[in-house]
DNA sequence: CTGGGTGCAAACTCTTTGCATTCGG
DNA sequence: CCGAATGCAAAGAGTTTGCACCCAG
């Protein structure tokens, strides 16, 4: 009943941080069947999608159709660059005084919320 | 060349408006197919992209698979119920403000943002 | 030993696309 | 008429799942 602990789970999750850039769950399928080509990609998606459960990393879905990945797990905001997908950690105080009001505008019982930001990143830019 | 009118737009157009509650397009398909049942998925697709590029309806991208649409175009937010998956308008003030703060940390050019809250409905919480 | 984890392939969901046909302007 | 829009079915992307085998505790 305890979960077990295996190799391939801190292959994953070691590719993980190393990828660093909110990687997907592909993009971390790729990386880990450079060094270790028996790992399955369903054991990929289940392992990141167990640890997404659990709280140790997190799932960020983006607008254009595959899930990103994060390592870190403090809460904070990302940005989304519409013309090479890559993802960057945003800097920005909290804003956990909205749920209060949304909540009393609707009535709905609060447990989140996402913020998603969408632009250009300095290299696309230039 | 110029876009033209036909009867599966002013009928995809006028479900959604009369479902009201952001459906997905799988839902707006679903409706359609009850009074008008020659009308076929892919059309329902495209029609519904295609105007939620036009900006004449909203694409509202969920976390959980399938992509809702709104014919309220006026810029707002949803809560999503976890419970039933139901959607609803969100009152508040807009957050302009936030995208210069996220241009100075990470020197992206900000197009957009979007905001989804998560919780339980009214109907759930009881 | 035992049942949670894995690998493989098939299945599934949501959406898009190629192609022949239809029909609006 | 002409090409944008449709219908159909097949393909596509991303992800999940059934099942037999394996291995951590």
């Amino acid at each position: 009943m305890a979960e077990r602990h295996t190799v391939q789970k801190d292959i994953i999750y070691a590719v993980l941080c190393e990828l660093a850039n909110h990687p997907t769950a592909d993009m971390v399928y790729e990386q880990v069947q450079l060094t270790h080509p028996s790992v399955s990609k369903a054991t990929v998606y289940r392992v990141l999608g167990r640890m997404a459960e659990q709280g140790s990393i997190l799932r960020l879905p983006m607008s254009d159709g595959a899930d990103h990945f994060d390592h870190q797990t403090h809460p904070h905001y990302h940005v989304y660059c519409e013309e090479c997908g890559r993802v960057a950690d945003v800097i920005m105080p909290e804003l956990g005084n909205l749920c209060a009001a949304v909540t009393d505008s609707c009535g709905y019982e609060l447990t989140g919320y996402r913020v998603l930001f969408k632009g250009r990143c300095p290299d696309c830019r230039k």
